[in-house]
DNA sequence: AGCCGAGTAGAGCGTTCGTTCCAGAGCTGT
DNA sequence: ACAGCTCTGGAACGAACGCTCTACTCGGCT
């Protein structure tokens, strides 16, 4: 069920995602179009199309529709970018260099990237404040488990609390709208910016 | 044509956009819808609806269709917004309690208006990044002018370049991104907490 | 051999989308 | 009185939306 042999038995061309099994390729298409797109901006026919999958398919899996889907795909992103956020910290030793560091990675990521691979989940939040609090629950989760992640290593370096919870807090807040700002501008000097300020900021904590 | 007679001449009841002409009625709605619930998530039959006009008139007076329209609706909550921004930065003196104090200014906002009224921009820039260039560079404007109602009041307050520069744009980017996660967890908390580490940052400038 | 469930394929449902078009209302200038 | 204008009102268009439905293929089971 959760990796389902291929039906025809085709063996995967091209781009990361043919590899893999239907479902999983509907899913991480979903994540990369609700990041780039939001959730009213992703039809399912697209994503259907761009997952190499038909409808009947989509369906099939996620029953619950599009916001069944949507709510995996986001959940698929939150843990894919934890868990990137954990090894990146984990790298250096000192808790505001590695907030330094792990900023830097993401500006570099973004830049590579076209200016187009910010937050995976905060486009949709943001549609679906107010609209589907289901969705918007999976956001919530998804932005506690990265505090969580810088948490843990301010509290492994040292960092009391609260101010261990409260800087995890800012971190994320702060990436994230440097994110935003950086993808609206097309440059990341305010990723490299807020890096160095987040650093600076958590160096007066000690 | 900024101000058009109303051509009925009814005397506009009940809220408050009701007073304006038929154009500024459309282009506050609008404003509202965009930062509700995104570009792709309001449509022009609901903006026409709601602002108490007819499809005629949306497309009389906006002949380019939705993108004029949300053009013209973001540029417009942009200037209020950083209108605010300095009325409330210009109440204290110092720049790390003024800032302190326009962070919970916005929280108050947020919180009255039970988690809606985030950043005007932020959701629309958000989903048109890639797609649409001319709105892309109306929110960059955006965050532009209210990064500059920063940089003004640290540079009164006579801390030097290029720090103050710098601090306006992680002012800015903290603050979305603390209104966002604020938004989605129902809770002002990131934006208080948000607001005492920038004054804490500031006051490491001087 | 016969069957069954998993997965594929896509036509088609009703609805809504952005947009176009035009007839008419109400005002102003002559 | 009458043209000329701005602005309103809404029917209608083709395309796309989310979703349902049925027909089909195919590998593994008894």
């Amino acid at each position: 069920m959760q990796t389902p042999q291929d039906g025809t038995g085709h063996p995967a061309p091209a781009d990361a995602t043919a590899a893999l099994g239907t479902r999983d390729r509907i899913l991480a298409t979903t994540a990369r179009l609700l990041q780039h797109q939001g959730y009213e901006g992703t039809g399912i026919k697209q994503i259907a199309r761009e997952a190499k999958a038909t409808l009947g398919s989509v369906y099939h899996f996620f029953p619950g529709g599009k916001q069944e889907l949507a709510m995996e795909a986001l959940q698929h992103g939150d843990r894919e970018f934890a868990e990137l956020l954990r090894t990146v910290l984990a790298t250096v030793e000192d808790p505001a260099d590695a907030v330094l560091a792990a900023v830097d990675a993401f500006a570099d990521a973004l830049r590579a990237s076209g200016w187009t691979d910010g937050c995976p989940v905060t486009t949709t939040a943001l549609e679906t404040t107010g609209t589907s609090p289901e969705i918007q629950e999976v956001c919530a989760a998804a932005f506690r488990s990265w505090q969580d992640a810088v948490h843990d290593k301010l509290r492994t370096a040292g960092i009391p609390e609260p101010d261990a919870r409260e800087l995890a807090v800012t971190v994320i807040n702060t990436l994230g709208g440097a994110e935003i700002t950086a993808q609206v501008f097309r440059d990341d000097a305010p990723l490299r910016i807020a890096g160095r300020h987040l650093a600076r900021l958590i160096r007066t904590y000690r």
